[in-house]
DNA sequence: TACGATACTTTATGCTGTAAGGAGTGGCAA
DNA sequence: TTGCCACTCCTTACAGCATAAAGTATCGTA
């Protein structure tokens, strides 16, 4: 796709009127919308709306809603950092700080993980993105094909959370529901229809403890139960991975 | 949510015309349309022209689209398999099976992995499933705090790389080219828009060697590239997360 | 000045979920 | 037996979606 690639300061000059858009606005207003709306509000009457024009009249600068979310989808990875300094004992340090801030990235743009990967999208933002995650990872000393499958966890793991992160923030916008209310509806209502929970389900009791009966734990206020939960999972779940990749190391009679 | 814990055999008398349907069947059916083409062909009419009757006669049995989706979600989830025998010390056994299981299912039925997670279903498939799961954890020992993260972490990985299985299988039925012409399109379009690319990327280029330029490697020829590559993944990734939960049974001085 | 390429609009088509209202069915009370 | 009415299912309608097609306004250039 040539509009990926393409040069933004390459203008020649052609008759007709004066373009009243571009495709960098285009696409700076369709991220602005599916930021504040999710992916089911990005319309092209939404993004022209925002632009003050029809929808009709992005189809001048690109051909479909397909090109536009892939435009999106690389324009907005831009926006991550390159460098993660250091030195090479100290990738661990490094991959956590990429994984934070990648999570964060997908937080910000929720809309980017529903982004099919069936083709991926091959524009320099993408490429970018993988090399800086590269860099940080070769830093290990392991071999790349060790290295290729870590890449592909890593990014599972980081846009698994920041999914259930994403799903908690909006979860009161779509359903209309404060969590807390929510989950004491929920948890009363569980408690008639299954009156043989802790019966049915005695290992899920024990994992979870007390928290499908009683009200949130303390914690920071401002976050809502799940999304501790999801935090928590990243931060741990990352120790773990990396972990098992200081295992292979080991392994590899790397130190 | 009443409708997912009924009781099927609970039929009540009533006056007017014997129903010519029923919420098993309705969920079937759905199903079976999402397994055929995907969330997007989810749609009341498909469901209700595989019923041979209108859509809107679906709203007799179900309030609405959504709680037909958890219905859906719940109702698929019970065809995953409940028992991991085996001694406690074969737990990392009993989760590969597991999680292998786990993840043909997702491919199987990948209109799942769009279900939003913001509030869990909470029916009976679902804790059925994760009681399953935890069941396995607790052979290795391990305090539920420590468990926790691993539970969300396993299930990212295993969501994670079937949602890319099942992309690369939708690949060509969407956008109609075989993953080599457009494999071979792609890299020679990149070739001519970015000449400069080893030298811009060349970490990416040593981690995935000759890969971006040469046909895909011998292998399952009946596979796609990305589907393989999906697996290798699923299963590499799978070993370093559990080689991480082994170094956390030793610092808890478990076996 | 006239041409023709470009920018943008309006209109139309066939999808979607679902609200509203109408028609037919059949168990039960009178 | 008759009438009632809860119930099932249908048709119609509406707003919103992507986008094809056609029409109009603008402006560099011959």
């Amino acid at each position: 796709m040539a509009l990926l690639w393409r040069d933004p300061n390459a203008e020649a000059v052609r008759p007709g009127p004066k373009p009243g858009l571009s495709v960098e606005a285009i696409v700076d207003a369709a991220i602005a919308v599916a930021d504040a709306g999710g992916m089911a509000a990005l319309s092209m009457r939404a993004v022209g709306e925002r632009l003050s024009c029809s929808g009709m009249a992005l189809y001048t600068y690109v051909p479909g809603k397909a090109e536009l979310i892939d435009l999106m989808y690389d324009r907005a990875l831009g926006e991550l950092p390159v460098h993660y300094p250091g030195e090479d004992d100290e990738w661990r340090e490094a991959l956590i700080s990429w994984a934070r801030d990648t999570c964060a990235f997908y937080v910000r743009h929720p809309w980017m993980l529903q982004v099919s990967q069936a083709r991926p999208v091959l524009g320099p933002g993408e490429h970018r993105f993988l090399e800086t995650l590269a860099c940080v990872l070769c830093r290990t000393g392991l071999r790349p094909a060790v290295l290729r499958p870590v890449v592909g966890t890593l990014l599972h793991l980081v846009r698994g959370c920041a999914q259930t992160i994403a799903d908690a923030r909006w979860a009161p916008a779509v359903t209309g529901t404060f969590e807390h209310e929510w989950w004491y509806a929920r948890s009363r209502l569980l408690a008639e229809v299954a009156p043989d929970y802790a019966a049915r389900y005695p290992v899920l009791v024990w994992l979870h403890g007390e928290d499908l009966e009683e009200s949130p734990p303390p914690g920071d206020a401002s976050l809502t139960y799940q999304e501790t939960e999801a935090r928590r999972t990243f931060e741990a779940g990352l120790a773990v991975l990396l972990d098992g990749v200081e295992t292979a190391m080991r392994r590899a009679d790397l130190p």
